[in-house]
DNA sequence: TCAAGATTGATGCAATTGCATAAATTTTCT
DNA sequence: AGAAAATTTATGCAATTGCATCAATCTTGA
């Protein structure tokens, strides 16, 4: 069932399936995780983004600005990383204000086991329901909203 | 790092695409719902399926289901709801278990109060970005996602 | 130089979400 | 019919998120 033709057709149902899609398939992604005993997303890709900078050292307000988090659940998520021992706060060298964020031993090897599950999830969720050609063309329209 | 890690780039880059891009777009609509003044989307969204249902009613299960949200999350949205009195529960005429809830005056009202800033909204945030033919094949392919 | 302003990070408190479970039916099966 | 199972909704409690604001720097510009 098409909606008003009169007032904006295709745009918004393309809008709705965007945000139903997407979040139909995270809370599927996340799930699995959390079934294999996993934390949540936002941990992995804290950890991710810690393993691919330099020294796996970061400044929390890059976590925020590449994760695109609000800087107190930034602050809140690290610090329950570092109670989990995945990471570890030291004072910032360069900044006084600033800390600086590091990768542990134990956050490495939790990336190391989650991605097996991630990769897995993502196929059978995501990837397995596409066709060849859908990824890229996916790829393609989505980078025009990401600038 | 042997084939089968070769064959899944494409597709968790279009994955992590998704979710960037999703959540996003999502959180920019819903700051301008919120800049002026309006409840978030979810409040929307529960009114727009009560206005297109017969008698502006539906009982909290069916919500669930249109939704996609936890049962318990439905309970404590719809009591919000009425407590702010865009809706009313009335008791189930068919099922002594449940609950029937319908659109008020005053749901009626702000649903049509919400809907310019809301359509202006994804105008800016998604339609404007993409280019004729994106949004439907943004379209077919999400659907995909979307069993 | 040094005061004004911006940036970085944390935190108290309220609102929301998630989890587990309860209570009241309704449905199913024998 | 009647016991067992499933469905529908609510709720206590813990975890997370959002908001407002603070303290400690760093940066800028007169």
């Amino acid at each position: 069932m098409s909606n008003s033709a009169e007032t904006v057709p295709q745009a918004i149902d393309a809008w709705a399936r965007l945000q139903r899609a997407s979040g139909n398939v995270l809370a599927r992604v996340e799930a699995r995780l959390k079934a294999a005993g996993f934390p949540p997303l936002g941990w992995y890709d804290v950890l991710l983004e810690l393993s691919r900078a330099e020294d796996k050292t970061l400044r929390p307000v890059e976590i925020e600005k590449r994760m695109l988090l609000a800087q107190y659940n930034v602050s809140r998520l690290l610090d329950r990383l570092a109670a989990a021992g995945y990471i570890e706060k030291l004072k910032s060298p360069e900044d006084g204000r600033g800390v600086s964020v590091r990768l542990t031993q134990e956050g490495e090897m939790l990336l190391k086991a989650m991605w097996p599950c991630y990769r897995a999830a993502v196929e059978t969720e995501f990837t397995r329901h596409l066709e060849p050609g859908d990824t890229e063309a996916l790829w393609k329209v989505l980078g025009k909203l990401v600038q």
